[in-house]
RNA sequence: GAGGGGGUAGCUCAGCUGGAUUAGAGCAGCAGCCUUCUAAGCUGCGGGUCGCGGGUUCGAGUCCCGCCCUCCUCACCA
């Protein structure tokens, strides 16, 4: 018998297949196989219980009846799975330790995973979108979500398959350069990009015009105006948007460079400056967009709340009155870049969640407009996420005063993890210390962001985002420094002196086994609603489970039998794969020591 | 008003399509554990009428209905 590299749906295809053969259950039924409570089960089927009652039958009876059919088959080895009708009639599959010992010994390494989870997207090709920035002012904290959820989302994609686009959509076409460009013409301010404050400056020029544009509506306009005026292709205004996005370009730069983030390409809204218009007049031509007050809008009538005749309007504006266009303008324009250039057949925005409506209404239009021009529509998803709130429990931008600055945030960050290294490890070199710190620093960031649900809001705060200890990056990395120090100890590789490994033995080497075979199950469910999260869990449950190994199981012990040594040292080798993998897709790189 | 989050331990949060007489982590608190593989760790203790009220059924934090609280969004910002 092979050994089973998903024993749950082995299960479940198991039961499903002689579920006919016994009176009461036929070939619709659903065992509802799930993962147990350890205290009872590796996995349980639940589906007796609901087919018992349709069926009119005692659930335990029938549970035992279809037990005996699977026995009768043959296809269950026993040795390797022991299973038990339990309760009011749940069947229980306990895996043994000669069966999660094999599991370990069959699937070593990134490659087996990789491969079995490759056929999830299998080559699809996805655009994903992000981090997608829009002001032309120094990143604060607001702006660390799109990149550490983007990059993970990213990478979970990537792992499964996918031929991935990574597209960095910046905002550099807006009202936001309205704005800018009028507090630079008012000011009379002379903006040189190469000047080392060109950022400060245009931070500080962009906050009183924001300012000014709120207070005074006549400003606002003035805004749109110039924007306008760029839209149509002022020279002027042209020249000054230029140096404008060349300073903020510089600047995020500098940011994505610290988190290892990486776009393929970076076509902002202004790359489809050119091709706005296509998305006017085949919208016009489909019948979906019309006039309404100036501006050129789709109604959407089946849905009550875009609809024309909703209390409130809410039309898809796709081109405003003074013409030009918009995000509505430019994300469909996008849209159709991606499907047509990209040959896109799925599209995935990793973005705030305050504009759940605009990405409705985006998807909503896009289909429509797809459909009536017979195009084929990728799969359009909305990762969006929570805000993060300032003390005072509002969104961090709104905020009077300045947020936090990102920049400020990792040097924090380095500069603790930089303390905490010096302190536990103060034989490594000075040069080491400061690469652990950056890595272990901007590892503590991301994580805190990553594993908590991500449709979550949450308040920022220093302690929290800079913790250390518990459920944190560092602690993740901090498991698999040890593993690694066993084998440096020990003077092996990863992954050598397994041969003779004898069958798991103690209770802690069988819940570490346990939680390996878990891995599989934990990328699942990351990957079903792209939630990072999900990953998160399982390594902080992973690495406790090491840590309780650890603590009671030695490995380098000489009076050790080599068969107890060579399995304790598989078992190392797979946690330390496991969690740097795991770390890996988290985009947070692991140490060798630290 | 419409739509969408959220309400679970003092705090921050898990709890996947309902499942097992004790609802889980981390932090904070208390008590232990380093002459032996990195103590950024391990072990134990205390702490919860899962917002409220009904309902569905063998079984509800999870599903349905009603209500309360809170955050976000709602015509030319993105």
């Amino acid at each position: 018998m092979p050994v089973w590299f998903n024993p749950a749906r082995e299960l479940d295809a198991l039961l499903r297949k002689v579920a006919p053969q016994v009176a009461g259950l036929d070939s619709h039924f659903d065992p509802e196989l799930r993962p147990s409570d350890p205290r009872h089960a590796d996995f349980q089927a639940n589906g007796v219980l609901a087919a018992a009652k349709r069926a009119k039958q005692n659930p335990r009876a029938l549970a035992t009846s279809l037990l005996e059919a699977v026995r009768a088959s043959g296809e269950l080895d026993e040795t390797l799975i022991v299973a038990e009708v339990a309760g009011p009639g749940f069947i229980n599959f306990k895996l043994t330790p000669i069966a999660l010992g094999a599991w370990l010994k069959e699937y070593r390494d990134e490659s087996k995973w990789r491969a079995g989870a490759a056929k999830i997207m299998g080559g699809k090709k996805v655009v994903i979108d992000y981090p997608s920035p829009n002001t032309a002012k120094q990143m604060h904290v607001g702006h660390l979500r799109p990149i550490v959820i983007g990059e993970a989302v990213a990478r979970l994609i990537e792992f499964c398959g996918a031929e991935l686009i990574r597209d960095n959509h910046i905002g550099d076409w807006g009202t936001n350069f309205g704005i800018l460009i009028l507090a630079i013409r008012r000011s009379g301010f002379k903006l040189d990009a190469k000047s080392p404050t060109a950022l400060e400056d245009l931070e500080r020029l962009y906050k009183e015009g924001s300012l000014q544009t709120k207070a005074d509506p006549a400003a606002l306009d003035a805004a749109r105006a110039e924007l306008a005026k760029l839209q149509t292709g002022d020279a002027e205004n042209l020249k000054l948007w230029e140096e404008i996005v060349q300073v903020s370009n510089a600047a995020c730069q500098r940011i994505y460079d610290q988190f290892g983030l990486k776009s393929d390409v970076i076509l902002g809204e202004s790359f489809y400056r050119d091709k706005v218009n296509q998305v006017y007049t085949e919208l016009q031509k489909c019948g979906l967009a019309e006039e309404s007050e100036g501006a050129l809008v789709v109604w959407d009538d089946e849905e009550p709340r875009f609809s024309r005749h909703a209390e409130t309007k809410m039309p898809f504006i796709v081109r405003k009155k003074d013409g030009s266009s918009n995000y509505a303008s430019t994300d469909l324009a996008t849209l159709l870049y991606r499907a047509e250039h990209f040959k896109a057949e799925e599209i995935v925005y990793v973005t705030d969640g305050r504009q759940q409506d605009h990405f409705h209404q985006l998807f909503r239009t896009g289909t429509r407009w797809f459909n009536l021009s017979q195009r084929k529509l990728p799969r359009l998803r909305h990762v969006w996420f929570g805000t993060i709130l300032g003390e005072d429990g509002k969104a961090i931008k709104t905020k009077s005063g300045d947020p936090v600055r990102l920049q400020s945030l990792i040097d924090e960050a380095t500069e603790r993890a930089y303390a905490a290294v010096t302190e536990k490890s103060p034989e490594f070199p000075e040069l080491e210390r400061r690469m652990i710190a950056q890595k272990v620093g901007v590892a503590a960031l991301r994580y805190v962001d990553l594993a908590s649900n991500r449709t979550m809001d949450y308040s920022f705060s220093w302690s929290k985002l800079l913790a250390f200890e518990g459920n944190t990056a560092p602690y993740l990395m901090y498991a698999a420094v040890r593993v690694r120090s066993i084998f440096r100890k020990s003077g092996i590789a990863l992954g050598q002196g397994e041969e003779g490994a004898s069958d798991l033995e103690t209770p802690e080497e069988i819940s570490l086994a346990r939680k390996l075979l878990g891995f599989t199950a934990a990328l699942d469910s990351a990957l079903e609603d792209l939630r990072p999260h999900h990953l998160c869990t399982y390594l902080h449950e992973l690495a406790a489970a090491y840590g309780t190994f650890y603590a009671v199981n030695s490995v380098n012990d000489p009076t050790l039998p080599a068969a107890t040594k060579a399995r304790r040292l598989m078992l190392c080798a797979r946690t330390c794969s496991i969690l740097e993998t795991g770390l890996r897709l988290l985009a947070i790189e692991p140490v060798e020591r630290m």
